[in-house]
DNA sequence: ACCTGAACACCGTTCAAGT
DNA sequence: ACCTGAACACCGTTCAAGT
């Protein structure tokens, strides 16, 4: 039950290396040992500074989330709420391509951390200058982040495709009776995709779902910043 | 090289001992010698019915989207378009609530099994039916997934909340200019949510995305099943 | 044909000790 | 105050052997 004194100090340093070596060779190859062999110390020096493992896991999705939740709205430009959550939904996917192999962390995680909460804030923010009425706010904030976020992960972790093996061999080398409406789409099912086009025709979408949910609240959406 | 030859009778055994460990310990505890242990054999005996422990784990995604392939549209019931797509969704979050523990390794992996293909296929004939434009209906059926996979694996693994901390303290805590929307927001954050209202609700914005996407095509959607 | 045993190179973590 | 060393109870997997 006592509970240990925690360092900071070096910390960051740790969570570099950690992430590196995510980078680098996967994150299943993010052990304590390797982490610790990494900067010169022995794997119980760690222990200093995290409480174990999953504590060290979760400072990778703090580091990973505190260069999403950096910027904030820029002061100058007094820009409108659209342009705000998709900067936010688009930094998220960039954080996902930045780190293609650590960021599905974030979906596995909890992740009650502040800078979580900051990014949240963002999106909060975003919907109630759209109009969103308050009780639905949160809804379509986790509606819009289970998007960003699923996409984001499914892109980067092969779940989309691009597989070892295509599309096309595996849909003729299926049953055309077990998987018809593959069939009947065909080639079209074989044509590269443009992610980016996908995901912001998405985005798209949602926007507009966002706008339904403004305009059935009440008349006008809050003004902008004076 | 040598390309070991797998055995298959006791296949299902095995995956069901696995997912067994895994729903009653998590699924950290699935080692290739807890399995093996589970139904009385030597670790190494499993290697006859799988390459290696990730051919394992794509046995389990495979169970669990056997149960999620099987009904098929009813032969009887000629129903439409709809009733399909959120009966798909419905069952996949059902499959999440049975196997909360298990169920995230369907977001980990990138799936590229038969019993994948037969769900994702559902789908697709769902979105033809619905009059979707070919060259749509592979972006809309990846939306939707991402959606349904992404709201059930956060309701099962916390993302959503509900953690150890409620939310009320941790927003209270938090410094008000860092997070303003929240105390903006306030107490309506507090109040508990109806995840099967709240998942319902998105359902039903999707298929609006469905209908505007069906709509913009051309004339009329296709007609049911004669 | 199916399974076991011993061995190898790894894990996370505790505890006591070093400087 | 910060770190190390030895030890414990685990991993996945290879290889050779048993029946």
């Amino acid at each position: 039950m006592a509970v240990r004194k925690i360092r900071q100090e070096r910390r960051p340093e740790i969570l570099d290396a950690a992430l590196r070596l995510s980078e680098e060779r996967g994150l299943a190859a993010v052990s304590m040992r390797a982490v610790a062999a990494e900067i010169g110390l022995t794997p119980m020096a760690l222990y200093g500074y995290f409480e174990d493992k999953e504590a060290l896991l979760d400072g990778l999705v703090g580091r990973l989330l505190r260069e999403l939740s950096q910027p904030g709205p820029r002061p100058g430009a007094a820009s409108d709420w659209r342009d705000r959550l998709l900067a936010r939904a688009r930094g998220a996917r960039a954080l996902a391509h930045r780190y293609p192999r650590t960021f599905p962390l974030l979906l596995d995680r909890p992740a009650e951390l502040p800078e979580a909460m900051r990014v949240v804030d963002a999106l909060y923010a975003a919907l109630l200058d759209a109009g969103v009425p308050d009780g639905q706010v949160a809804a379509l904030e986790r509606m819009i982040s289970t998007f960003v976020l699923g996409f984001a992960v499914s892109e980067v972790n092969g779940r989309f495709g691009e597989g070892n093996l295509g599309t096309r061999e595996r849909r003729e080398r299926a049953d055309p009776r077990e998987v018809p409406a593959h069939h009947r789409l065909g080639e079209v099912l074989d044509r590269p995709v443009d992610w980016d086009a996908e995901f912001e025709e998405g985005l798209g979408r949602l926007l507009e779902v966002v706008e339904r949910a403004a305009g059935a609240g009440e008349g006008s959406p809050r003004p902008g910043r004076p």
